[in-house]
DNA sequence: CTAGGGTTAG
């Protein structure tokens, strides 16, 4: 009796601690495995792997290789799913040289790497950049006589439609077909989205008809695509209507479909109809994970109800999930914006303490905290160790300090760090432009603002970059902007002087704005900068 | 108990 009551509670044991850690809920997963020792059941090989992979999945690694250790102490060896499991963790961190060296590892000890190996660090290695590197492992599967399964051939699908080569992803599927592994839910879905994405809905749509003749039923996955690609084009009321009219046609909705229509609301200025649909989802008794946290977060932070935001994260941390570093980024954003750069920096250690790594949004968010708070000469600082630490940084970093620069009127700094942007290959863009602009407008150097401009535009592809803007301002000139009435009133006459030719006077609106410290619509900045290439070309054909 | 599709932040 005593050993047949013993087994199947074990495995019971295992499969709600399996369903905790793919929650993200750590703290019921301990508090099981504290349970499970008292009631004097031994963990085996998958109450440790189980652990592994909850570990892993909200990148606690060192926690993870603490348990391996405890497996060995057991004399349980780890497996290769305890290998792939932290191969998986490390890539997910973008720490692919330490996956591929655990993999030489276990090609060296008894555990070979499988076609599970291969994959994931192939999708590591798309996923981070390194698409030859990808490719290479592709062919050492082939070299190997491992066949491509279908999980391989839709991670190649997925980069192709990341990359926007859609040709390219439907001749994989067309060899899939071909091959033995036919296409499946998951290709299609991944097509789907990657015609989403790249605004061909049509051939969505088509896509969506095609999984249906090929005997495969929609999913929740499918409807989260057309979920987001509604909230994306603004059309909440659609988005809305799909979300109910699906549940009452039975289809499953799980907490993605909300937290998409919650983000979609919150992005679009609708905070009542988002708070609604949260309790509307928590009477459902959905779960939000963190990334569903993290969403109502941000939403509340942006109301300026950062006491509420503030208890929304105990209440996770209630859950029992994990904060992540997008939790960590997002509070530590509100506590600059409200000037509580120490508070910020509080959170930011805190971050470190739980071995969460600051990335480049922390750098960005705190460098801008730095800026706004008249503390140049930290960020600075601050910026300076980033870098010679070799941490990885972007547009946005060097567009903050620009601007910080600017604000001050350290133009030759400013121009400096233009440069050496330039020298690291990343593109200016409006954000680049409106400081330099506005401070050489404060300065009173309209020639130079002028000289400045037509000088980047032949570098960069502004043209292009202008053209998307217009396009996207067309879209959100449909909603009105309401929420910073400076800002549309500043715009308008800034757009109407360009259109009337009167770019000096044009500027000196800019000029006004910028010293208010009224931050413009992107588009804006486009025009008044096309408006002032075209003086210049006026004005150099009329000295010729 | 591991790999692939959908959600978040500057």
């Amino acid at each position: 009796m005593k050993e047949f009551g013993c087994f199947p509670d074990n495995v019971t044991y295992n499969t709600i601690l399996g369903f905790f850690c793919k929650k993200g809920r750590l703290k019921e997963a301990g508090n099981l495995l504290q349970d499970m020792k008292e009631k004097g059941l031994m963990p085996n090989r998958y109450t440790f792997n189980i652990l592994v992979s909850g570990y892993c999945k909200v990148g606690w690694l060192k926690e993870a290789r603490k348990v391996i250790d405890l497996m060995v102490q057991n004399d349980v060896l780890p497996d290769i799913w305890t290998y792939n499991m932290l191969i998986n963790g490390l890539c997910g961190e973008g720490r692919i040289e330490e996956a591929v060296k655990l993999k030489d590892e276990m090609e060296n000890s008894k555990v070979l790497p499988d076609v599970v190996t291969y994959n994931t660090l192939i999708d590591g290695y798309f996923k981070h950049g390194s698409s030859e590197e990808g490719f290479r492992l592709v062919e050492e599967m082939r070299e190997k006589g491992m066949e491509l399964n279908s999980v391989t051939n839709n991670i190649l699908v997925k980069w192709y439609c990341k990359e926007g080569k859609m040709d390219e992803a439907s001749e994989r599927v067309r060899m899939m077909e071909e091959s033995g592994f036919p296409p499946d839910k998951v290709t299609y879905n991944t097509l789907i989205n990657g015609y989403c994405k790249a605004g061909k809905l049509r051939e969505a749509f088509e896509m969506m008809d095609l999984m249906g003749r090929k005997g495969f039923k929609m999913d929740t996955i499918t409807l989260n695509t057309i979920l987001h690609t509604l909230c994306k084009e603004k059309k909440l009321k659609e988005a809305s209507e799909l979300l109910s009219s699906a549940s009452n046609r039975g289809y499953l909705l799980d907490e993605v479909s909300y937290g998409t229509l919650l983000a979609g609301y919150f992005k679009d200025g609708m905070a009542d109809k988002a708070l609604q649909l949260w309790s509307e989802m928590r009477k459902k008794e959905i779960i939000p994970s963190i990334i569903t946290y993290n969403t109502i977060i941000g939403g509340l932070c942006q109301l300026g109800k950062t006491e509420q935001a503030i208890s929304k994260f105990k209440e996770l941390l209630r859950n029992g999930l994990v904060p992540d570093a997008t939790t960590y980024n997002t509070i530590i954003h509100v506590y600059c914006k409200e000037g509580k750069v120490e508070k910020a920096f509080e959170l930011h250690n805190k971050m470190v303490e739980k071995s969460l790594k600051p990335d480049v949004f922390t750098c960005n968010i705190l460098l801008s905290g730095l800026c706004s708070d008249g503390m140049l000469e930290k960020a600075l600082k601050l910026f300076n160790t980033w870098i010679s630490e070799g941490k990885a940084i972007d547009q946005v970093t060097y567009n903050t300090m620009i601007s910080g620069l600017c604000k001050e009127g350290r133009l030759e700094d400013a121009f400096h760090l233009v440069s050496e942007m330039k020298e690291r290959s990343l593109g200016s863009d409006h954000y680049t432009y409106s400081s330099i602009l506005g401070a050489l407008a404060s300065a009173g150097r309209m020639n130079e603002a002028e000289e400045f401009m037509s000088k980047m535009v032949e570098v960069e592809n502004f043209r292009e970059q202008s053209l998307q803007l217009k396009e996207q301002n067309v879209k959100t000139s449909e909603i009105t902007e309401a929420y910073d009435p400076d800002s549309n009133v500043c715009s308008e006459q800034i757009i109407e002087l360009c259109n009337q030719g009167r770019y000096k006077d044009a500027m000196r609106i800019f000029e006004a704005s910028n010293q208010k410290g009224v931050t413009l619509n992107k588009s804006t900045y486009i025009v008044l900068m096309e408006g002032l290439i075209k003086r210049r070309k006026r004005l150099s054909k009329a000295v010729q």
